[in-house]
DNA sequence: GATGAATGAGAATTCATTCAT
DNA sequence: AATGAATGAATTCTCATTCAT
């Protein structure tokens, strides 16, 4: 979607540009977010900005799909997933992103906002792909759960999956809050917080949804 | 926080301006509602709104708060709560929360939306004092719940809060998003699936909460 | 120039309107004086200044005759001048200002403040009878000192009024500001100062036009 | 003060947009000034006046610094000022400003409005360290003089400077006045007028101040 | 391709003045 | 006569986007 202008540049300074867009649109939001100052913190002139994206909203978007795509390659590097259970891949997915948020706590927490309506409509068309996809898969855990017997049969799918979505968010939202606040070199006691904090949702998921 | 000369308006205008204003509000965000609009939509001059608050960031203020006043003498009114169940509360919050939104499509949203954090820390800040509260409310039913037995107690209090926030948030999302496409006029069988919904719900909360 | 409306109030209300107003323009200047406020610190209703005025310059215009009749009242009583000297004028105006100032700081400012082209052409306006009058009488004293030979006729009369308005207008000035520092009470040692200004300025007034 | 885009600008186009706002300033104050009709005289958009200068006061402030520095330089380049006399200082500088006027009369008048406060606490602002600089230097002068002998010595330097500054103030502008009316084309007649104006004064300061 | 000055549509805000009660 | 709510013209200021160099 960025005009092949943005694709001939090389990969540190289209990082630049994507990352300064990122950070001045969680600074501010949408609208209040200066064109100006996003090509300033890029270190490029304004009108480069315009050589590379239509127009501001389609740079939005493609710091959205950029920021998606990032996190895609990672989750998809880590997790063969197959047959994996529920409650692994909840436990899996927070463990990575405890450690994706100490990397990238940028990245991490604009694909939050975004996921959380934060963008309002313009966030969730960018998002909606990659929501259905992670959705999808979770349907498919939660059958393969039942299948095995791990997962309580007398609800509906649909329902577990609300269920799960509402734990897993919020505490995924309540790791985000911890490690932020530890930012830089979190002890070893702060680890253990984190570990007992999704030792203990992943036990009230399972005591939840399980037989 | 309006400006003395809204106070002194009758009813009834006071509250097509406020209206007005949450509808525009919702539908194009802080940033984009446009002053000369909900003016327009309240059926008085751009001025006016002028007189009656300082700045839109005040009517929106105020627009908030408004919203939160008019629900919490509803809740007020309606739950006597001493000693309730924590599950019976979500219950009976739901059930509420199901009527009213059947009444007041605008407010709940809006209230929903604010309390998501949508408006960023604009509507954070208002909304930070209720918050407040109702989690208190929330971690003096959980610990009361302990005490009669009907709660695990090999949990923390917060973890425990932290997974009932979770299961109702997004459970209340979901049922506001099926009242809304049932908006007018819910046939029997949709407000079972509601109802379905909403037990289903409490049974995840209390197998995984209960001892 | 006010409507008859303003004549019939009584004299109290007539004079807190009148001293608001100066507070106001003297606060602010004419553009960014508010009739709100002017109202407000009158302790009448905005429209009531419409009842009274047809619009703000009128108002303003009013503001600066009124405190001028007041020290035109205040000066006729107090100076028989026929055949005063320069020097006993400049002398007894001075002091007559500094007794006022103690009394009416806001409107012996006011009138400095309009006198001296602070309110731009508008000011002028209002003012310019009122200066004509002091000149030519200044001019009157001065063709007096020069037949009874206290001053130089080697100048034209006209260039002995600059000198004398410039010697007067300045030395004024630092009177005001030296009693407006000492505003409450001033002590024996500050009167003696402004006392001594006086002299020095008559004696050089006196040596400059002196033959 | 005025942004790096202003900077930037070549001298010409500076020059019209500072001489456009200072002609709108002078026309109609501070307050009634209008930033479109300033963009126009210059013949610049509105939005590019806000890319040099943050508001509008910004500009107000930078025209003035603007024609102080102006005249800074021109009476740096001819003053060399070492041991001169009062008297002739007084002299110099009419005699200067009359040549100025005539060829900058909008930047004359406008530093002299600013000087005699007619913009107000912003003008003055802008305008103090000047003066601060010209009253020491008066002030020396003073000293000096009463050193040489040409100066009395009976009273006080600070009250000597009030009167210098009298009636020089007051003298300038009666040669300003004088000067405009004659604006192109002064005649020889006009420029004895003038002169004979200054000697005048001269003689009015020496006989005051001398001993 | 890069730059950054220029532009002007668009929005917020102000406040003198009007006018119904 | 008094009041104060209503009005909207006028102005400042913002900033995405264009475009000449």
């Amino acid at each position: 979607m960025p005009k092949i202008t943005f694709n001939r540049l090389d990969e540190d300074k289209k990082e630049r540009v994507l990352r300064s867009a990122i950070e001045e649109f969680q600074a501010h939001g949408f609208e209040r977010a200066k064109v100006e100052e996003i090509a300033h913190k890029a270190g490029v002139a304004k009108g480069s900005i315009y050589q590379y994206f239509n127009d501001k909203k389609e740079l939005f978007f493609y710091s959205v799909t950029w920021t998606l795509e990032y996190f895609m390659k990672i989750i998809d590097r880590q997790t063969p997933l197959k047959d994996m259970d529920v409650y692994d891949y909840f436990l899996s997915g927070s463990r990575e992103r405890f450690e994706l948020l100490k990397r990238e706590p940028l990245l991490v927490e604009y694909s939050m906002a975004v996921a959380l309506g934060k963008y309002g409509s313009l966030g969730l068309e960018a998002y909606s792909e990659l929501y259905r996809i992670g959705e999808e898969y979770e349907l498919k855990l939660i059958a393969n759960g039942k299948k095995k017997g791990t997962i309580r049969s007398d609800l509906d799918d649909k329902i577990l999956l609300t269920f799960f979505q509402g734990v897993t968010e919020k505490f995924n939202m309540e790791i985000m809050d911890k490690a932020k606040s530890y930012r830089f070199e979190p002890t070893e006691e702060q680890f253990l917080e984190i570990e007992n904090l999704m030792k203990s949702m992943v036990s009230l998921l399972k005591q939840g949804m399980g037989r």
